[in-house]
DNA sequence: CCTTTCAGTCTACGCTTGTTGACTGAAAGC
DNA sequence: GCTTTCAGTCAACAAGCGTAGACTGAAAGG
């Protein structure tokens, strides 16, 4: 017997699904509504009735998986973030991409993703050594967006290679950002 | 006196700068003909008679331009990149933006930008030593792509520094990548 | 059992979009 | 000077969009 209570949520649940499967696919302007509710098996008023507007369906679909706190003494640090970009290298980070996404073609995702990024990168700059320690976390963040991107969307193609061989290329460019050391001449 | 030809000439002309900047400014869905039309003071009509189609109009207007070949030892390889990254930092790469913006949202212009960025790495990394030259040379890439969009469309806050002040970090890394040699433990 | 509630469906609206084709008037060619 | 060409304008189109609201039928509640 299935309630209606619980029929609400399991369809709730999936229009939520397809919306980030299709946002994270399409971007935002080139997902519809239609196409939401069509991949849902569900109705597209039913969508609106739940979520409001395709804008505030986006939002909830594609919130920012907030990356866990960082923390530590810079050798921790280094450890944290490479271990964070090994993952994000390894399986498609559906959401991520999502926001990405937007970020190009939706001007209020934009902000969120600034926000997100900004908060993330300022809180590991206070741990780092250094007097130019925002500098370098910032270039930590463009780097792995730049992986990020450069492997699961523009699918470029050095980069098509185990997770492992990447990260011996790029975890040494973390440490040395981190610590601010200089590579040898 | 005007000419019929130099008038054409110059509505193309017109025509193509406002679709760059649109493109540039809001990507490739949210900028409308009608929208590049009236910034070039001119004709929605007009601009289908003269470039066939929006998505002809993009293709010309955010045609990525070819960075010039990038050939030498691997000093004068890290010379070059340097140099072209410190210019992509320094005044917003219009064209370059338009088509990432849209990579994100359009994916036939994923591919345009997949093929340009291919063919540069490659080019490069047969200059390389080391046996993993091309996922170094794709790092590189996707370095520049994250810098390039950190800065100018994220608007990443640790990155909003003098382009020098960028590049006494990441110039190193660049060499680094380029040589393939380790940084000091 | 009868009423109320509400998940889900269907239809249609107003609007914007890319695109087309008829029209106008001045330059070009003879 | 007369005809042809063609840059530029205007109005309208079909299609697709987000969205609203009336409707249906089964579960909930007394």
């Amino acid at each position: 017997m299935t309630t209606r209570a619980e029929a609400r949520r399991q369809t709730e649940s999936r229009i939520l699904s397809a919306a980030r499967e299709l946002f994270g696919e399409h971007g935002f302007d080139r997902t519809t509504v239609r196409m939401v509710a069509a991949r849902a098996g569900s109705d597209p008023g039913l969508v609106m009735r739940y979520f409001g507007s395709k804008e505030q369906l986006f939002a909830q679909a594609a919130a920012i998986p907030a990356d866990g706190a960082i923390e530590g003494t810079p050798d921790e640090i280094a450890a944290q973030l490479t271990a964070a970009l090994t993952e994000k290298l390894a399986d498609e980070p559906i959401a991520a991409l999502a926001a990405l996404r937007a970020m190009f073609s939706h001007p209020e995702a934009a902000g969120e993703v600034r926000k997100a990024m900004t908060a993330q990168q300022r809180q590991i700059a206070d741990q780092l050594p250094g007097d130019d320690a925002l500098v370098r976390s910032g270039v930590i963040g463009a780097l792995t967006l730049g992986l990020v991107v450069s492997r699961h969307l523009v699918q470029l193609d050095g980069l098509d290679v185990p997770p492992e061989r990447l990260m011996a290329i790029a975890g040494p460019l973390i440490d040395e950002l981190v610590t601010g050391s200089r590579p040898v001449e």
